[in-house]
DNA sequence: TACCTTTGCTTAAACGTTTAAGCAAAGGTA
DNA sequence: TACCTTTGCTTAAACGTTTAAGCAAAGGTA
């Protein structure tokens, strides 16, 4: 059980004030060379390391930055993490990172573990089950930067990045369209969640752009886990008559419709054509591939990471909110290719 | 810019002394219960909440728990941590996850940021890279208690849950054997790497039992990424007899080796029979589905939390060290049943 | 020589909590 | 009534750092 080194060891040994020894080791100009070389030399010699929760309490900032995701076993928000990460580390910042499991209550732990842990800005990604917004406005009230990314409601008034959905939704209708496909249907998200809800417009108005009919029971809602995917798909099965293409908001649900149509030996794109929305990796890996929607994960990343770090940066509090949206990019694969077209 | 509330203010709007709120927040017997129902009513008119890096400063101890990761975005992973966590918030504790990338470097600098943090432990699975252990022992000569899992050197001498790594490798083997295959190849992980180096040995004594003989060429060691599995299941398609059937250390560069093996329409297992280690969940996922080892990660999680526990619990430190090595599963699927066995 | 500036430190207070020690008032006991 | 115990607080110091303010010594300038 050995203290720990802490500057007034460094002091004692030298002969000089702690505040001379935290000076010197912060490179202050008003240090003597020979006086910094010297403590440099005891800090290391001790094994000095400084003591992070004294000197973000003096200073009224941590440096540390809370993340908030779903989950992290997904290639995107692993993805996210790791390029939100880059760009703050060099900026001098750590993160911590929690998951809300898409449950609203662990969310509402989270934040209070950030705040608690006095984190100096939030980014986050909200979980499925997430209507109320109050524990979020928690977060601006006490005057900590919160940026959404990818889930997020544009209701709390707050930084967002994320990218088209609508226009995501528009492109794989009109793929679709193009590959002679004539009866689309949609497995969405909660029609609450503005992504969703965006992806399902666009599809809808996309139907109407090339006077395709609107047929309620081909738009599902979905909590779009794989096992929904799987039950939303069978329920499409027994339609009296059975859509000629399906999109999926989501890869872990249109990979459960996928092991549908495989079970069931129904051909893609040849009978029924598959789109998901995501790019994860296995929806190259599957037999066939998946068509699906790249979200640019790194872009969305880093530029969280830039907004937040703008944050602290510019004292003077700025008065826009930055809204990012970012082109997604349609990934076509074998399950949607040239489907009725080559007929 | 409000300022936060502190316990001050608190003390004021009651005429009371800060070491009293403290101490009716606390529930501390000395305080009246009429005292503490006032400081708890104004504590939520002011939405006070408790800086944690001025307790943490004061008690000596941040209640966070450091935890790295060569990834997070594998199922094994991510289920550990999931599975850590919700013991170790039961306990009080907070976790701070952060990747290595497989990366020497970056895990140096996530050790520094989490002894920076001041962490009360430290849980962790080692990067492929690590060989130089300088940094871990940096840990323990900080007094803080360390725990590893899956990766870990045991020339650290420190607390360790992994699984029974060699015993699976050995039923691997006899499940190929009796499959009627001869001719096993391994892709196997670093030889330098305890775990690897165990599936290593568990497949060479399994041949041996089995009076196969050991061919070289078929022992190949890999990084085991789905890239490195592609091109090692390339290099063995290329030998002149080729094997019949293929275990390869990890299930993502056994999806490699998957990749490869339906390029060519090499078909599995009547050709070659696949098994991976680590059940991700696409392994059951793609067609034929992959055999593999499941290795609990649940309870590896579980584990690592309690083990870390123990050490804060009870003060006087302990000398036995944990060493749990759990029972790992073999999952049979279809990339090696009924192999040469049907024929 | 008299004053001013610069250099290189020191002193003291502060961040928000916790906790050991102490103390007045109230209540209990013989 | 005299003393003891309990109750319910207060006071003061501490955790390890940072920073504003100050000051002596050295060096520079007129």
């Amino acid at each position: 059980m050995k203290k720990k080194t802490t500057i007034k060891d460094i002091a004692n040994v030298l002969n000089i004030s702690a505040a001379a020894v935290s000076k010197a080791l912060h490179d202050d100009s008003r240090i003597s060379e020979k006086t910094k070389k010297a403590v440099r030399q005891v800090a290391k010699n001790l094994n000095y390391q400084p003591n992070h929760l004294a000197s973000a309490l003096r200073k009224g900032k941590s440096n540390l930055v809370g993340v908030i995701v779903p989950r992290t076993n997904s290639n995107f928000f692993s993805s996210v993490i790791q390029n939100m990460e880059e760009v703050l580390n060099k900026a001098g910042y750590n993160i911590i990172i929690t998951q809300s499991n898409e449950s609203y209550i662990k969310e509402c732990n989270n934040i209070d573990t950030l705040l608690f842990t006095q984190v100096d800005g939030i980014i986050a990604s909200m979980a499925n089950e997430t209507i109320d917004l109050g524990y979020y406005e928690k977060i601006k009230s006490k005057g900590i930067p919160l940026i959404l990314f990818d889930r997020g409601e544009n209701d709390l008034n707050v930084d967002y990045i994320g990218i088209n959905d609508y226009n995501s939704s528009h492109m794989i209708v009109e793929h679709l369209v193009k590959q002679g496909c004539k009866r689309i249907a949609h497995i969405g998200g909660f029609k609450r969640t503005r992504i969703f809800n965006n992806r399902i417009r666009g599809y809808v108005d996309a139907l109407k752009k090339h006077n395709l009919p609107l047929d309620n029971e081909l738009l599902i809602e979905s909590s779009l886990t794989t096992e929904d995917g799987r039950e939303k798909m069978i329920q499409l099965l027994a339609l009296k008559t059975r859509p000629d293409a399906v999109y999926v908001a989501g890869d872990y649900a249109a990979l459960g419709a996928f092991q549908v149509l495989n079970e069931q030996q129904i051909k893609m794109p040849e009978d029924i054509a598959l789109v998901g929305f995501g790019n994860e990796p296995f929806t190259a890996m599957v037999s066939p591939t998946i068509t699906s929607i790249e979200q640019h994960s790194s872009e969305i990343g880093q530029q969280a990471a830039k907004t937040f770090l703008q944050y602290v940066k510019q004292k003077p509090v700025k008065q826009t909110l930055n809204k990012i949206i970012l082109n997604a990019e349609l990934v076509v694969r074998d399950s949607s290719k040239n489907n009725k077209a080559l007929l």
